[in-house]
DNA sequence: CTATGTGCAAAAATTTTGCAGTTCA
DNA sequence: TGAACTGCAAAATTTTTGCACATAG
């Protein structure tokens, strides 16, 4: 995602490319993506201390609408976004020990998709998957707790 | 779900069977599902009004926490619960046009999530799937719109 | 110049907690 | 009786909005 493609999408729309959204994206777009406002305030904040909270909030409202972030909210409640990396759709593998969150992609799951949809009617845009459990490294913790234990 | 089993359940943990946790319960779980607590609280409040909001929600956390019940966070931010009907696992569909939730169960869901997660390293307890888009009279509306226009 | 954007502060909406009186075991 | 429960009100969060000033186009 070039910076030129944020432009180009916010001139479509007849808004303004200024020195605070192109310092949010460019902040957003390098991320691992899930961060929460708060982490992305605070991270803009550290380049720039003048950027509010409310632009962040609006920039990434906006980010949302032309398609370049994504809301989620998993199980823990706070709503994160993350860079859409238009094309790619991928789901999450998340480990209940340490917070990790893994990003996987599988076509199996796509046609699964398609073919769940079409037995019930459905016409589907696009999913959301995510999977609760342990990593290699936590998941051996508990394990070897258990042993002879 | 039998009441008895609620009773059960909170006498195990030392709490007490009340009227109004009672009330709830039997709300909760003759509803369809997806509900929020302020959904709740107005069903539980048209029985009796002197049901506070705090008492549905402690009675809703605690009932989460009896594994009764399942908070959900769906893409539209908004907090809901779910009677866990234990054994069964299902997932969603979820119609863009009128709202409507749809629940389904799928046995190649299940194997799949065991073989990405094998693939990652990861043990899986339990996952999560939202399909979005629209159920068949919201789709044919929209096509409707398209024809000629 | 003018419509849009920014940032502060404050409003709204949620979720959670403290406390005094009530109730179940 | 006593620990748990209830309900109100108020605190803590989180999300949104109003407004005066700044700025891109």
């Amino acid at each position: 995602m070039k910076p030129d493609r944020f432009k180009t999408l916010i001139s479509e729309e007849g808004l303004k490319s200024t020195r605070q959204r192109a310092e949010i994206l460019d902040i957003f777009l390098n991320s691992t993506g899930h961060k929460s406002l708060a982490e992305i305030h605070a991270w803009v904040a550290k380049m720039d201390p003048k950027i509010g909270y409310t632009t962040v909030y609006r920039t990434l409202k906006l980010l949302t609408r032309l398609g370049l972030a994504a809301e989620r909210k998993f199980a823990d409640g706070e709503t994160r976004y993350e860079p859409t990396h238009e094309g790619t759709h991928h789901d999450h593998l998340i480990c209940l020990g340490c917070g990790k969150i893994v990003e996987f992609e599988d076509d199996g799951l796509e046609s699964l998709q398609d073919r769940i949809a079409r037995g019930h009617g459905f016409k589907i845009f696009h999913h959301r998957m995510e999977l609760y459990g342990y990593c290699g490294p936590c998941a051996h913790k508990k394990t070897s707790h258990r042993r002879k234990g």
